[in-house]
DNA sequence: CTATATGCAAAGTATTTGCAACATT
DNA sequence: AATGTTGCAAATACTTTGCATATAG
């Protein structure tokens, strides 16, 4: 056996797919749907599958090399991590900006609340939405 | 004009489909999707069609008589509003039970953490997920 | 060479919409 | 009678899957 340790992962081939795709998530910011980085590979060139685009982007979500958020329309967006950990997003609902946020309060609050419920293995999901201040000084409400 | 106030809606005509639904769901206590309430509505002898389901969960959600909640798959569901004002719930991820709660705490958590940011109107999407005591028991982890 | 990855198109879901028939007001 | 409502089917939108082909290892 090579002599690579204990990752059980079976094989993860460096494809050029791959790579752009990675690629376009390491210089992207904001959250994009997987339609968005189609069409951006597309447009940069590289033109992968849509298909391909999915699986790909799912994989490395499931290995945590991804951030997912869920739109209010129920489309899947992704991000490549910038934090280690759980935490939570304060998205711009105008331009997409994004800021990444970790908070305790939220952590133990949520854990008190499903203590005084009865229940275990809490988890939670939470987003923040609102207008940054650029596009709010750009066209005022 | 009629004796009617301010009222604006234009009209909200008592349907014999509206009816059905509207007491399916006073009848239900957790959370439903679309679907379900439709398939419940044809066992309950009281067929409506599936499309008038989701315009009228979406006409009730509108005037917040309902509760929505998007699952992990991106399904919406919906319940009667038992609790006025805004909430959030503690899910149970085996038997779907579920808990209203209503905390000032992440309130002025969220809102705070946005005005850091520059974030204006600030709003929020807060569910907390785990088992509840009664599964717990049921088949100990 | 062999197993995994890709691409395309077809299949699946969940939800919306057009439109003629219909029922509440 | 007039207008909001319904039902059905077709249309959308997003995502998944089957399968033959290409390719990394």
């Amino acid at each position: 056996m090579t002599a690579q340790g204990e990752s059980q992962t079976p094989a993860r081939r460096v494809t050029r797919q791959r790579v752009a795709l990675q690629t376009l998530l390491d210089s992207t910011v904001e959250f994009r749907t997987a339609h968005q980085l189609h069409d951006e590979l597309r447009a940069g060139g590289a033109s992968v599958g849509l298909a391909t685009v999915y699986r790909t982007l799912q994989s490395m979500a499931e290995d945590d090399e991804l951030d997912t958020l869920r739109t209010g329309d129920g489309e899947v967006s992704y991000r490549a991590c910038a934090e280690q950990g759980h935490h939570h997003h304060l998205v711009c609902t105008r331009c997409g900006h994004t800021v990444e946020i970790g908070g305790s309060t939220v952590e133990s609050w949520t854990n008190s609340i499903a203590a005084a419920h009865g229940f275990h293995e809490p988890h939670h999901e939470l987003e923040v939405f609102g207008v940054c201040d650029n596009c709010w000084n750009t066209s005022a409400d």
